[in-house]
DNA sequence: AATGAAATATACTCCCT
DNA sequence: AGGGAGTATATTTCATT
């Protein structure tokens, strides 16, 4: 399915703010309510929109850290892993990645003793590298038209 | 600002999917639809909820790769860095961290000659390592009133 | 802080082009 | 693929408790 100008309008507005209303967005680029529907249902079924999220204060949510780490998993060791991470509830994101480590996630954790219990929770599955996260520089930056040049 | 059970229970329903209607959401925890808009506004303003974004395909966009980039900047070159991410429009998301490297950074790209393309880009900063994303295990995992367990 | 009701706005369905 | 009309639903505002 191609991308044209109008979907890529709906897309940017869609980044910047997920509720925004269709018929506002028909307004700002000239199409009506319904014909946004249809064309942001396309884009859905597609798989080109593939979710709506509201991002959520990690540290206004009670929670005072947040922490990049790696994984190099032991021999037979990485698939149980992948199974077992999706229950982790401290993880919001993980990848596989090449290179020396095979997996690297983003943590939320109350606080140090958390980040320590959970460490522990890593130690059967394979080596870990820890990383605190001091600030964020740049979020969830939207993927636009342009990104690719 | 505290979060009850209801706060709780609206904001885990928001993060599962940001366009959920205040109705529908009262319907299910047994609020108003204006009781409902009067929590989520007073949680927008205490900044526990911090926006609703649209998560789009990479792939579908004609990104053919995700990758995981960390900088090991060079002396006085972090600041200039971190004035000038935020133009990048490769990437999504970056953090300041803690530990060797003191920049790690998710990006999104074309192909592998736009890869290459970046990390020269990067090359006047600081030292940089390159992890290709294979697959992504867990995607934006909901923080709960539970998380911290 | 929540409700119910009224006014406004939006979304959805259907038919037409 | 989009417009327009009609209906249903949602949001917003406000008075009340």
């Amino acid at each position: 399915m191609q991308i044209d100008e109008l979907n890529w309008a709906i897309l940017t507005r869609l980044q910047q703010n997920a509720r925004y209303s269709f018929a506002e967005i028909g307004r700002e680029i000239g199409l009506s309510s319904p014909a946004v529907a249809e064309r942001v249902k396309k884009m859905e079924d597609a798989g080109i929109i593939k979710g709506y999220k509201t991002q959520i204060s990690y540290h206004k949510t009670g929670h005072q850290l947040k922490a990049i780490i790696t994984l190099r998993a032991f021999m037979g060791r990485l698939k149980p892993f992948l199974e077992k991470v999706k229950e982790f509830k401290e993880v919001s994101n993980c990848y596989r990645i090449t290179g020396n480590e095979n997996i690297i996630m983003e943590v939320v954790l109350r606080d140090q003793s958390h980040l320590e219990e959970f460490i522990d929770k890593l130690i059967t599955y394979g080596e870990t590298k820890t990383h605190i996260v001091l600030s964020q520089v740049v979020e969830f930056a939207a993927i636009d038209k342009n990104r690719a040049k």
